[in-house]
DNA sequence: TCCATTTAGATGCGATTGCATGGAGTTGCC
DNA sequence: GGCAACTCCATGCAATCGCATCTAAATGGA
């Protein structure tokens, strides 16, 4: 068990902050051109609407997405704000609550979607064949689980 | 040319954002937790130290690294404020300067090379085999060249 | 030479992030 | 029931980011 990466590791490494950090920009910036809200945004709207009626609590978003817990509790209140979202008492759970995306979430999340996969084809479809999509997905996914 | 990404397409995309998430999170932290500085830093003192004697130019580091320039300008304030580089006047342009790292800037980026190398390995080379990182490179590879 | 244009870099300012902490409610154990 | 430990979420504060703008210097003509 080396501590010295590989070549291929290094390389891999660098790629991986490097192309995520061009996709992201260019998808981020589609959005803003476009007038919408940012990708976060979407993340959050997709999660409660896919949640249902009742909406969602919080910590399990956190778990859904990416985003430590403060961050989480700062973003919904924008989006909030922004009328998306709200924010519902939860009987269950007399310290939490419900997370429930509005007529106008549906809507605005309607309307970024054609952009963001506009933008996703752009930084990642034309520029892999399927078959590299699909190992290149397949190699990610290795990247991500769990074991400390 | 299609604007809906196919599902491998969208797959890819989802992990790309993920896996640079986790392991830059997990590189990061690494570095925290050993008491050194972030990572931005280091690819600066790297630049920096590789440029040589007379240091560079910042928009020359701006290329080398993906950042904004007001960005740089202001984590080049730190790292100076620091002691790990130093900004000198340039005689060749009198608008800007060079930046050339120090005693101090070359010791720390040693130290910093063993955490990080570490966590890259962890994050990346213990999950992969050799030939599946050097594939994840080379597909990670295309999605960071120009084309618009 | 003189002036408009471009380039290098810094900076004010509002928005976002990260960290540490706080308050409120719940749970487990006696 | 009573209390300690824990979970859920918010928030004060400092650091950082993103944007727009500013200054100074170089450049390119006429």
């Amino acid at each position: 068990m080396s501590d010295k990466p590989a070549e291929a590791t290094v390389q891999a490494w660098a790629r991986l902050m490097k192309a995520q950090h061009r996709a992201l920009g260019s998808v981020e910036g589609a959005l803003k051109a476009a007038g919408l809200p940012p990708l976060a945004w979407y993340d959050v709207l997709l999660e409660t609407e896919r949640a249902g009626k009742d909406g969602l609590r919080p910590f399990e978003l956190e778990r859904a997405m990416l985003l430590a817990q403060y961050n989480l509790s700062r973003l919904v209140d924008r989006i909030e704000a922004a009328g998306y979202v709200e924010r519902r008492p939860c009987v269950d759970d007399g310290r939490g609550h419900l997370i429930a995306i509005t007529d106008a979430g549906r809507t605005i999340r309607r309307r970024m979607w054609p952009v963001y996969a506009r933008a996703i084809e752009a930084a990642v479809g034309q520029r892999l064949s399927g078959k590299q999509a699909a190992t290149l997905g397949e190699l990610l996914g290795h990247l991500i689980d769990e074991p400390s």
